[in-house]
Formats: C-alpha cells, sequence, structure tokens
DNA sequence: ACTTGACTTCGAGCGCACTCGAAGGGCAAA
DNA sequence: TTTGCCCTTCGAGTGCGCTCGAAGTCAAGT
C-alpha cells in the first residue's frame, strides 16, 4: 500500500511549470479559465497535479489560437459536470477542425514563400533583374 | 505585337481583389508597408497590377505570423532596391524557418487535442468516468 | 525584533493590428 | 442642379490577451 502524497505547488512554481507568469495565472482565474484554485492557510493558491494538467491543456488551446472566451465557455462546461461531456467533445472536434485548417493555411502560404526564396536565390545567382 | 493596357483600381476595387478593407489598405500605406500608390487627377489612389501583388504577398506574410514591423523592414529595404537582395532574401528565409516551427508546433499541439477527443469518445462510450 | 521575499488584491496600462467616424471634396448620372 | 457615391485626411476608439505597479499581508530566517 502506497502512501498518497498530495503535491501542491504554490503560484511561482506553478507558472514556472507551466510556461506562463504568476500575473497570467491570477488571471485565467479570475477570468474564469481555471477553477478557483486551493489555497493554503494564509491564503497562498495551491496549484495540485489536477491544476498543472488543466493549465497544460489551456496552454495548449491558447497555442492553437482558441480565444480566451471559448476557453472560458470551455471552463463553464467543466463545471457543470458529466452532462456537459457531449459540448466539451464537439468543442474539441470543431477546434481540431480549425488546427487543421490553419496548418492547410500555413502549408499554402509555406509554399509561396519558397517560390519567392526560389526567385531571389536564381535572380541572385543570375546578374541582377528587377527589385522584387 | 500587343497593346499594353495600363489597367488599374480603386482603393476599394482593390481591398476586394486582395481580402482587405479600404482602411487597412490605406493604413499600409501611411505606415510603409507599402510605396505610396500612384493617384489619378482628382487625388485618387489607382492600383497598378504589382501594388495588388505586393499587397498580396504582404497579406501572406500577415496570415503566416509576420509582425507589421518585419513587413515595414522589408519595404524598406525593397525601396533601397538591388543592393538589399541578400538582406531581402535572408529575411524570407528566416520567416519560412517560423513557419515551419509553427506548423511543427501545431502538429504537436493537434495530437493532444486529438487524444482528448479519444479520451472523451471512449468515455463516453462505457458509461462515465470523472468530468475532465 | 527586524528583514526578506513571496504572496495577496485591485485597477490601470500596453502593444498590436486594425477599425471607425467625422468632415469635406469631386464627379457622374438623373 | 441635385443626389449620391466614392474618395480624401485625420485622429480617436476597439478588442484581445495579457502585463504591470501599488499597497498591503504573512511567515520564515537571522
Amino acid at each position: 500500500m502506497t502512501v498518497q502524497v498530495q503535491e501542491a505547488w504554490s503560484v511561482s512554481e506553478a507558472a514556472e511549470r507551466v510556461g506562463l507568469t504568476t500575473h497570467t495565472l491570477r488571471w485565467y482565474e479570475q477570468e474564469g479559465l481555471v477553477e478557483p484554485v486551493g489555497r493554503d492557510s494564509a491564503g497562498r493558491r495551491r496549484y495540485t497535479q489536477e491544476d498543472l494538467d488543466r493549465l497544460n491543456m489551456l496552454t495548449c488551446l491558447r497555442r492553437t489560437g482558441m480565444p480566451v472566451r471559448d476557453m472560458r465557455r470551455y471552463a463553464e462546461l467543466a463545471r457543470l459536470g458529466e452532462e456537459t461531456m457531449a459540448a466539451r467533445l464537439a468543442l474539441f472536434q470543431q477546434h481540431r477542425e480549425r488546427v487543421l485548417a490553419r496548418i492547410a493555411e500555413l502549408q499554402e502560404d509555406l509554399k509561396y514563400i519558397e517560390h519567392k526564396i526560389d526567385w531571389y536565390a536564381s535572380e541572385m545567382g543570375a546578374g541582377c533583374g528587377s527589385a522584387n
């Protein structure tokens, strides 16, 4: 039988672990993107592993361009419990589509950029053309 | 021998063609992202095909996340003529690297999102687990 | 007891990229 | 000539996502 150590981290430790600032962490809480975080006897935030997992998920959503208002919506759904699972799944599926579309767009634009690079390379190799 | 028709477009026509607003087009000019556009006898902007090509390139750079300040830098280099070609090529190459990195990041995050979707799908298929 | 330093809340400020509105001019069709 | 539209410039405003600073609290170390 193993002992359950309930490990927890301060706001600055949590910030370092998830790659956000302490300011941003408090702001996420204030904006309802995460549940109110537990406090110690002195009223200081204590982040559990679960809190960090949630934050890592949120940073993933942010990095992939989900607006804060949608993250808030997700948090609200999660707060309402199991009956919103279908809605949350739908939210992730929609977001997946957006990310796929974004990747496709970037790949398209990348082609253009590479054409441009090729053009410059050939232009500089062979004398000089117009300044474009 | 073909006749060269010098076609040109008003600001609103140009806006429609490149997918920006007239406000944004004027703002790009004011911010030095494009050369001052030619005017007709009444002082109204006339966009040439070359202008549109340039704008399309700029929108590509913007879509791929290039900050306006870098686009301005590019415009300044282009204004200086052929001796800045190497610098402009380097700028495109750097940007290419950033876009590639961004695509890789999105693909990584996409995996996470898809894990999440799988988790939800299995969780909803088989009774109910924790609300996550 | 005092210092240090991390924490608290609150509200204001910032950087980016537009976005909008006001006030006025020019020109073409009715 | 009037109507209507598109154009001009200028400066102010917006939305997003933080970011910062002030002022105060608390607990541990010397």
